[in-house]
DNA sequence: TAAGGCACCCTTACGGTGTAAGGGTCGAAT
DNA sequence: ATTCGACCCTTACACCGTAAGGGTGCCTTA
């Protein structure tokens, strides 16, 4: 039909990822198909197959862009350096709520996931722990912070409007009394932030991690 | 065309949602639609609307009686307790690969999922925690075990194929030097078995919520 | 300068998905 | 006897990921 000629490539890979990134970021996961992100980039759908073999590889692109905004910890004290990445990390899946949901169904790690953590694992070795110790800090402490964000993100309140959905929930206090409790004692009863449950958490986690150097 | 004439509905809430955990279980979930479901259940996939609000209704009610399946902690020593309640917790999630997957895309909790929460919340009270301290023990623990299973669960290998595809990435030794020496050092010297870490950091998680009684 | 190959984007089509809309048939209640 | 509601069915729509194959124009090599 028509003839198009172009002198550079409308598409690259970087672009692609970053583009489908900040698609899933404004309007979600299930919101980004093939033929929308090819319409972001004013392309058909198939031409994004130049680039990319699959829509998996796409995603595995994705958090390996994620992984690269996460900060290597680089604190003098192990402590402070952890509480800086887990405190990074949690930013990152902030700022990118879908990439929790997509972490679980892949398993092919990008070289900026790898790198990142070789050099968490360099530092912790650095610190004093010895290899075995690494892991189990590095499995505990990831956990953590993956599982509350697990949490964390599905709520449906944020700190200033938790109260009012907790208020409803106040009906189940006569068939659920301790889940009735802890509403009217805890969220109820002045401010309330569940984000704060994380710091409280880490830091009981970073005080029982001492016992693995050893 | 045909009019066949029915005593009983062939068709009832609970026997739905039984065997989707079944299909979901056997073949995943990206393989779980509404007309295979039907199909196993030999009716038009349409049908099962009449029972269910949506799809996502129905991944609510499979998360539900996942929930049902976690044991209520009931040891006399609070340790225990959660321990055993994190170990069946662990079960379950592998029981039902598909089920950490559902549950960080849902927020809306069945009454089974509160009733247990209710239970476990009671079983600390008991064990001497404030209301305060309650939660922020729940959100420790439940943020580890599910933390951990997100990566467990995703992992390539189980404990006897470990040594073979640790193998393969020992080419990468040369680029990522600390994880090469943890290749070397712990996946590939002796026996090894990634399930172990998770009783590792369960303890250390267990000291930390000791520190929470105050 | 001519020819070949390759990078790049396009078109079409297939088999899947969840579900809105509406239809028919039956047993039970009025 | 009639109405009603529970229950399952049919059809259709707008999506999805991607296999298969096509065409155009630049770059390389002879």
């Amino acid at each position: 039909m028509s003839s198009l000629s172009r002198a550079k490539p409308v598409l690259s890979l970087e672009l692609i990822v970053t583009t489908a990134i900040r698609m899933a970021d404004a309007d979600g996961l299930d919101r980004l198909g093939m033929r929308r992100l090819g319409q972001e980039l004013s392309v058909e759908a198939m031409s994004l197959y130049h680039h990319l073999r699959d829509k998996d590889a796409l995603l595995d692109a994705m958090i390996d862009v994620v992984f690269i905004e996460i900060e290597t910890p680089t604190a003098p004290s192990w402590r402070d350096g952890l509480r800086q990445r887990a405190d990074s990390q949690r930013a990152a899946l902030h700022r990118h709520r879908w990439a929790l949901q997509v972490l679980e169904s892949r398993s092919h790690p990008g070289l900026a996931t790898l790198q990142h953590h070789d050099q968490v694992l360099g530092y912790l070795r650095a610190a004093g722990f010895g290899v075995r110790a690494c892991g189990s800090v590095f499995s505990l402490v990831d956990a953590y912070v993956f599982g509350f964000l697990l949490t964390e993100l599905q709520l449906p309140f944020d700190a200033e409007s938790a109260p009012a959905i907790a208020s409803e929930l106040l009906g189940l206090t006569a068939q659920f009394p301790h889940f009735g409790e802890y509403l009217k004692e805890v969220i109820l009863s002045g401010p309330y932030d569940y984000a704060d449950e994380f710091h409280i958490g880490l830091e009981v986690v970073l005080d029982a991690a001492e016992r693995l150097r050893s």
